[in-house]
DNA sequence: CTCAACACCTAACAAGTGTTAGGTAGGTAA
DNA sequence: TTACCTACCTAACACTTGTTAGGTGTTGAG
């Protein structure tokens, strides 16, 4: 039975359905505002078999959590490393731009949804993130350093600081992109000119 | 009676003590995870009572949330307009990352609470705030389009992009600022330098 | 044919939700 | 005094929540 299902059931079932199911609901609606009765109603099950496959609800979001940085990380990294050693700095640095607003805006439920509800979810969920979160930190702050160590990057720039506000500028995205107004690697493309060289214009004073 | 208050309630009572109590916690721990029962118990009264002044809870958020875009707009507005006319462009945008970073980080729960629960609440909720909204950014395109204008900032920057860019990465730094680590004025200025000039080392080329 | 594992379902649980109706103490005004 | 308004309280309403116990049909192995 239920051969026919309703328009917005994911072809996968059992945990993989479950979990891109509530990943897309989370995403979209937030923590709070999403049941296991819809995530499973989404899933096209009942909300009580959730529990055959994850121990709460807490359990799904942990998983979706990590998932989502791992799926940033992933991208990023690949790209990064499709690069020649000797890769100039512009190109590392639009390789990261990219490789997180794709990830982050056109394949990534996960991401999105971690982006989204992180600030939501009870702390023990939070923390049970951070060792992933820490690792996507760590790389990026890794590559940074070697710029900078490469003198690309100006030595009076606090590269922490920096790359706070670089995350922080990237998922805000979040919130406005508009895939039918120029793609993600255009628009990572402009982010890359305004962080590498500002917004001043070179006129020698300011005025 | 209630003479002695416990310790986390406000001094200030009816309609102005809930929204206080209210915007604290809906800051602190997101729309859905706050209950009314909270919010009445945080300001020293029973939950029925908050339907005296208000109609439901969506009512309490709606205003929350358009005091805090108003506190960002009045706190900006006012260090921009203490400026002389002619004042040179980067003392202009040094004015508008002080003014919204000290708004959001130091005084201003409304609207900290804003940046952190306007992503969560009900459709309806987020429209009425809107238009309040709205005027902040217009107010910020005016602004910006006024120094290009001026020749102070690249006329090849999209000005609209650069503002959500900016807002956007000044309302993430909420998740991570600690004032015992460097006042917001401070973190303003650092973003100052980094957004006009750009991180890029001046070598000429780039290698 | 039997047995067990798998993947689900049904039905209910206690707890918490926003909300409402009706009551009450204290102050002000006529 | 009488009347009214303000600012609360009590108690309950219908509903939703995460979660659990126990049952059911299908599948494949021995």
């Amino acid at each position: 039975m239920a051969l026919s299902k309703t328009v917005a059931e994911s072809a996968e079932v059992g945990r993989a359905g479950i979990l891109d199911a509530a990943a897309l609901l989370f995403g979209r609606q937030g923590y709070g505002a999403v049941s296991l009765r819809m995530i499973a109603e989404a899933a096209g099950i009942k909300a009580g078999s959730i529990y055959y496959h994850f121990a709460s609800k807490d359990d799904i979001i942990t998983e979706i959590l990590d998932a989502g940085i791992r799926a940033v990380h992933g991208e990023v990294g690949a790209r990064v490393a499709a690069l020649p050693a000797d890769a100039p700095a512009r190109d590392v640095f639009r390789a990261v731009l990219r490789g997180h607003l794709c990830a982050l805006l056109e394949h990534g439920d996960y991401t999105s949804a971690n982006v989204r509800i992180f600030g939501q979810v009870p702390p023990a969920v939070r923390d049970a993130n951070l060792p992933v979160r820490r690792a996507y930190e760590s790389f990026l702050d890794d590559l940074l350093s070697e710029l900078q160590v490469r003198g690309a990057i100006r030595s009076d720039v606090n590269l922490t600081r920096f790359r706070l506000l670089l995350i922080g500028a990237l998922n805000a995205t979040l919130e406005w992109f508009d895939p039918q107004r120029g793609g993600a690697e255009a628009l990572a493309d402009d982010y890359v000119d305004i962080f590498l060289n500002g917004v001043l214009a070179q006129t020698g004073d300011n005025t």
